[in-house]
DNA sequence: AGTTGTTGTAATCGAATGATTACAAGATCC
DNA sequence: GGATCTTGTAATCATTCGATTACAACAACT
């Protein structure tokens, strides 16, 4: 069904640069994609995230893949960037040097989960290896970030190793939705202590704050502040 | 499309007590939902690969998503039952006790894909955590490890969150079919030796002689042997 | 032999969904 | 102020897919 409940708001949707336009379908779909998967999402629920028509996501895209594709080489960029952008930073030498590099971007890691969905779309992806499009992308783009551990952070093998097996637990444990049942299971509480760490609260308000309900109707046209509840105009 | 290509082979399908054929239907599942995801695979697929016509799929298990479910229970349980089985054996203290058997687990763990499907559903099912239902089950299976490490096999938390960090390294590696590269990219060669370790050759076996191919012609009644091409009767 | 239960398929239905087409309302430019 | 480009939607199509129905073949039991 594409779109049943009511075809865009009341007001009709803003009219703004396609470039702009882009980057808004991009956002609003690797939230979708992050939740659902990629054969469990639907272009109707991208544009009522997005706040826009169906056939102008797919227009704008060609593809539901390629959307995918492009959601995927986004969330790379912005992961690469930010490690890349750590790596850089001048840190003396000395003999824990990798363990201090290592936390750091553990933490940076960590700190992507406020541009939602950026983790679990990468999660999503890498879990499609059988697709042969996507799968050929996501793992160039999962080696891609060894080889930067490897040779730009300098790690050894078992550090890399390591780094990605908490990555990995990570992307697990927020795709599994345990931030959910933190308050109702002592087992998840106890797990997510040890580790989030001091990230704990940080990955606890960002998934509250979640919740994109792509099902529900579309997307107001984002008022500049949500208080004010004054009809501007 | 309901199956395409030629309904059921010249041989009529044989006919075997229905509590088996439900045994065929749930390896067949777990293959195809540990390729292709919850929502990316078809109750045809399944069909397809279990030798059977689609009707017969879903109402041997009333609905896609019960099926899911039930790959997914049968999947929890040969998980637990070979880490339980392995925390029984008798083994003698030590300093390194504890070392030992989450070794111990790892093998079994990682002979679990032997199995073929059991993993790669799990971890899909981890993934769904979106999903009401599936969600759900799959936070309950994935605590009920939690405490089966905590409680039965006495490991303190840190080495919990490393086993299962392990583990979901090696979930991804899997789901992302890093194998099928390992003589084509050598830091995908590095990250593996450096991850399945001795447990390399079992892993690359195993991944070699999957190729599950749901797409194409149903599967054969599978004679007893493959060799003696000569036609029986 | 006839009845009944089990194991299976063919045919088909209806809903969902990616994609296409046709069209409209603003911008922009001369 | 008209032509053209950009930004957007409504309507609709074709396909896929889970599910349902109706039926057939075989087994088992009297």
């Amino acid at each position: 069904m594409n779109s049943t409940s009511a075809p865009e708001p009341a007001q009709p949707t803003e009219r703004i640069p396609a470039a702009e336009r882009r980057e808004q379908i991009l956002a609003a779909a690797s939230r979708v994609f992050g939740e659902r998967g990629y054969s469990g999402a639907t272009t109707d629920q991208v544009a009522r995230v997005a706040g826009i028509s169906q056939p102008y996501v797919v227009r704008m895209f060609g593809t539901k893949e390629n959307l995918f594709l492009e959601v995927l080489a986004r969330a790379l960029d912005r992961l690469v960037t930010s490690f890349r952008q750590i790596i850089q930073e001048p840190r003396e030498a000395g003999p824990a040097a990798t363990e201090l590099l290592a936390s750091r971007l553990g933490a940076a890691y960590v700190d992507l989960i406020e541009d939602r969905g950026i983790l679990l779309s990468l999660m999503q992806a890498f879990i499609s290896g059988h697709n042969p499009v996507i799968g050929a992308k996501a793992r160039a783009g999962f080696l891609e970030i060894y080889r930067m551990l490897r040779d730009e952070a300098g790690f050894p093998p078992d550090t890399i190793r390591e780094f990605l097996a908490d990555g990995m637990l990570f992307n697990t444990l927020l795709a599994i939705r345990l931030p959910d049942i933190f308050h109702e299971d002592p087992a998840a509480a106890e797990l997510m202590r040890c580790t989030f760490r001091g990230k704990l609260d940080v990955v606890l308000d960002a998934t509250a704050a979640e919740s994109t309900d792509a099902d529900a109707a579309p997307a107001p046209p984002a008022a500049g502040h949500v208080d004010a509840a004054k009809d501007d105009k």
